[in-house]
DNA sequence: ATAGGGTTAG
């Protein structure tokens, strides 16, 4: 960015500036049809895969227990080891065989206790040993081994546990490579679990198969799963309700219910009995597809299919309800699960809640919380908070703390959204000093801030002038092992734009790229809006240039911004013929820039 | 293997 000349009023300056405009070729479309392609403008946090772990208490017990009994009934002799030592002696082997064996047995005592106290490096280097020894380890711990290892997120050396077993000459079961393909894909590497799939030396068994079905399915591999599935069959291994239920949530999201209806009959027509699950998957789709109608007629037909419908069916289907405006039907279906003795859940009163609070109905809301416990349901935080939110919203902080010391009051603790939302109110009130101070009392409550609290208090100080105590807000969070994102550095970019600190705010925008976090338009126009405050139109243009340039969608108020510039500096003409050529294209809508216009 | 996931920047 080149030092901005001087500019005085007149149509040739203009006459240049619009070239430039021309130039960044952002004309030849509407706003929305840039010609070259333009990568992702919004920030891609996304899903932070955060699915809640299932219990899977019974396999694990069933484990345990099987561990506990061998080890019980044979404290040093594992099944593995006890043949190996067993053959040594009756074929008459030399002594060395045969102390080998003896060797054998003490490494894998210790090799259980090593990995029963958790010290999986040192199992794995005791491993190495008994291999180099030429010593067969028990499966059994080093199934252990490869679990432990997957947690932490190891997986070489999982894999590498793995080959040590197949190469030792000791076989590893089904549940061993289970847990190796399970660690895979719950990592993401699904690529190598397919791998291991290929070269089990036992038969894989359907949970095998239905790991790596959801692992694919997940990542939006349904064609890849298809074949698994082809493969599978082939085998003679036959899928089960978790294989198809997998595969046709998918089916609907990838090709839509169609779809998944003609997997649904392939699976009756091979024996295999849809459950409730299946069922609501395929109602749940159609809702996305926004074909409620269907979708309720399909749960009033299911127990014809012999399977009644649960909650979650209910649940699905009233939250469509809820986001079509059908508000009727959804209090007509709440009385029919009622009726049904379907006993309507938590999810069930807060779905409602949080529609009659979008609606600006706070006071209905509160009806239906406070009939909860006649239902034999308790309130939790997702009950309060869309309730709070609703009260912030419209100013009346007081009924916000009142409604915030009920829930306490009832046993119901405020969790992090709950203070985000009262954190953001009180910014928005100008008592930023009081939003600092909440912010650093939530550890003494027991509610660490995340990154959306840390965003929240330093956008309302750079809102009032107090961008240093903002930068202070942002180093403290990186100290706290929080990543800021482009939200963070956009309000702190935007504040020191209006505070007139425009080099540091460029300076700090630079630093984004070695951060690897992507500027948006948001940040751009904040550094724009700066530029033309300090009439430096000129540099807010070729600011404008770069950020076309760098593939970012200029938005509505990237242009509004220019035009007051052009208009700020006395270019009144020129602000208006902008005006007229960008409406003319739809990229701005006249009305919008009305005050504008009136000041010219 | 299915439902609620709410709160932050122009």
């Amino acid at each position: 960015m080149s030092a901005a000349p001087v500019i005085s009023s007149g149509s040739n300056q203009f006459l240049s500036l619009s070239r430039k405009f021309h130039r960044c070729s952002a004309f030849r479309g509407r706003a929305g049809s840039l010609d070259f392609s333009l990568a992702p403008v919004t920030s891609s946090e996304g899903e932070s895969g955060r699915k809640p772990e299932r219990p899977r208490g019974r396999r694990r017990k069933i484990r345990r227990n099987r561990a506990a009994a061998v080890s019980v009934a044979e404290p040093a002799l594992s099944s593995n080891s006890r043949h190996q030592a067993v053959t040594a002696r009756s074929s008459g082997a030399s002594s060395r065989r045969f102390f080998r064996g003896i060797e054998g047995l003490k490494s894998n005592e210790r090799l259980h206790r090593l990995v029963r106290e958790g010290e999986l490096d040192d199992g794995l280097r005791l491993l190495e040993g008994m291999y180099r020894r030429g010593e067969i380890p028990d499966i059994i711990p080093c199934t252990s081994l490869i679990r432990g290892f997957c947690k932490l997120g190891e997986t070489r050396k999982a894999g590498r546990v793995l080959r040590i077993i197949e190469e030792s000459g000791a076989s590893p079961d089904v549940i061993t490579y289970n847990v190796m393909i399970s660690g895979f894909c719950k990592l993401g590497e699904t690529d190598n679990a397919l791998r291991v799939l290929d070269r089990m030396s036992v038969a894989p068994d359907v949970v095998t198969y239905n790991t790596i079905f959801q692992s694919l399915c997940e990542r939006g591999k349904l064609e890849r799963a298809m074949e698994v599935l082809d493969g599978m069959l082939q085998r003679g291994c036959l899928p089960d309700v978790f294989t198809y239920t997998i595969l046709i949530e998918a089916t609907c999201k990838e090709s839509g219910v169609g779809q998944a209806m003609k997997l649904l009959d392939e699976m009756r027509s091979k024996g295999c009995k849809p459950d409730v699950v299946t069922y609501n998957v395929l109602i749940n789709g159609m809702c996305k597809e926004g074909r409620v109608d269907e979708a309720i007629r399909f749960l009033s037909y299911m127990p014809t299919y012999g399977c009644n419908p649960n909650v979650i069916s209910h649940n699905i289907v009233l939250r469509s309800m809820c986001s079509t405006g059908r508000w009727m039907d959804a209090e007509k279906l709440l009385e029919d699960m009622v009726q049904k003795r379907c006993s309507p859940s938590v999810v069930t009163f807060n779905i409602l809640i949080n529609f009659l609070c979008r609606k600006g109905l706070l006071g209905r809301a509160i009806s239906v919380l406070e009939k909860m416990p006649e239902y034999g349901c308790t309130p939790n935080s997702l009950s309060y908070n869309p309730l709070l939110h609703g009260f912030c919203k419209e100013k009346k902080m007081k009924r916000a703390i009142e409604y915030l010391e009920i829930m306490v009051s009832r046993g119901c603790y405020p969790d992090i959204v709950t203070y985000n939302t009262l954190l953001t109110a009180l910014c928005k009130d100008g008592k930023v000093e009081v939003a600092v101070e909440m912010l650093h009392q939530l550890g003494s409550k027991g509610c660490s801030p995340v990154l959306i609290t840390y965003n929240t208090v330093i956008d309302g100080l750079s809102k009032v002038g107090k961008t240093e105590t903002a930068l202070e807000l942002l180093e403290e969070m990186v100290v706290k092992r929080l990543r800021p994102d482009i939200i963070t550095y956009s309000s702190i970019v935007a504040g020191l734009s209006r505070e007139g600190k425009i080099e540091e705010a460029i300076r700090i925008f630079h630093e984004l790229k070695n951060l690897s976090v992507r500027a948006n338009a948001i940040t751009y126009n904040a550094i724009i809006l700066g530029l033309c405050k300090l009439r430096q139109t000129d540099r807010a243009i070729d600011f404008f240039a770069y950020m076309v340039s760098r593939g970012c969608m200029p938005t509505e108020s990237t242009y509004t911004t220019l035009i007051e510039g052009l208009a700020y500096e006395g270019m009144a003409k020129e602000a208006l013929d902008l005006l007229n050529e960008l409406s003319s294209r739809g990229v701005v809508k006249k009305n919008s820039m009305q005050n504008v216009v009136v000041s010219i």
